[in-house]
DNA sequence: ATGATGATGAGAATATACTATCATTCATGT
DNA sequence: ACATGAATGATAGTATATTCTCATCATCAT
């Protein structure tokens, strides 16, 4: 059965304390000040067993490299910050934007990103 | 100075053909139907020359690879069809977008995907 | 027509993200 | 406390996207 392992543990807490998505070298980092013998095999490795579980959701934007958050925060979207690259919650949504679609296309989800500074580098 | 080539009208009309943009994979294509010799190395290195001169604008997208389209298109999005990964364009926008970003932010652009069935997957 | 040189195409090389391997460590049930 | 085997970490390996190299081709000013 699965063990309940110190590196897991930061890397579980890293998520809780982030508030954001996060980037495996994010995660990396963030999880070495807990224990700092994590490696990036274990990262990834837990990256997946806990996207596998649910705990965790995939966010794919601009910039190469997957980013991690996690899975049961609501609806939101997300801003990107152009000048360092970390991505931040935009909890509002337009509403109906799923009805601006070409006819004959079936919507089935949409991802809204707003590119620009965040507060910290402005 | 620049020379005109079969091989880059071949890739300009690519897409002044095709209405939506496209992947390194679909210009090959497209482009090998117009100049069967056509390679990928030509491809990247007119992807890149086109894009700096503003002629064709970067789409990241989810699902790896950059998208390639017309740079003089009116503001619009994009629908990113999960059967056949095609990409179209959305010319509707809903207004206001940019104001839903948290206190302290600067927005400077945005982009808007939404996802599912194209009306040929369907 | 022709020569200078920009462009091409095939494949090698590089960059990067991620996965596999495996000896070692350590969490857990007894 | 101990045995078991899941988890780890270092590194090798793989996958994929993109760029580089260079011999050859072909555009364009003359």
């Amino acid at each position: 059965m699965q063990r309940d392992t110190a590196q897991r543990r930061a890397i579980r807490r890293v998520f809780l304390n982030a508030g954001r998505p996060l980037t495996r070298d994010e995660v990396l980092e963030r999880g070495q000040a807990i224990v700092p013998s994590l490696g990036v095999a274990t990262v990834y490795r837990n990256l997946k067993i806990l996207t596998g579980e649910g705990w965790l959701s995939e966010v794919e934007l601009p910039g190469g490299g997957m980013r991690y958050e996690l899975a049961d925060r609501p609806h939101h979207h997300h801003f990107l910050c152009r000048s360092c690259d970390q991505a931040f919650d935009v909890h509002r949504c337009p509403d109906e934007v799923e009805a601006l679609a070409p006819d004959g296309f079936e919507v089935d989800g949409h991802e809204l990103i707003l590119f620009g500074r965040c507060a910290a580098c402005t």
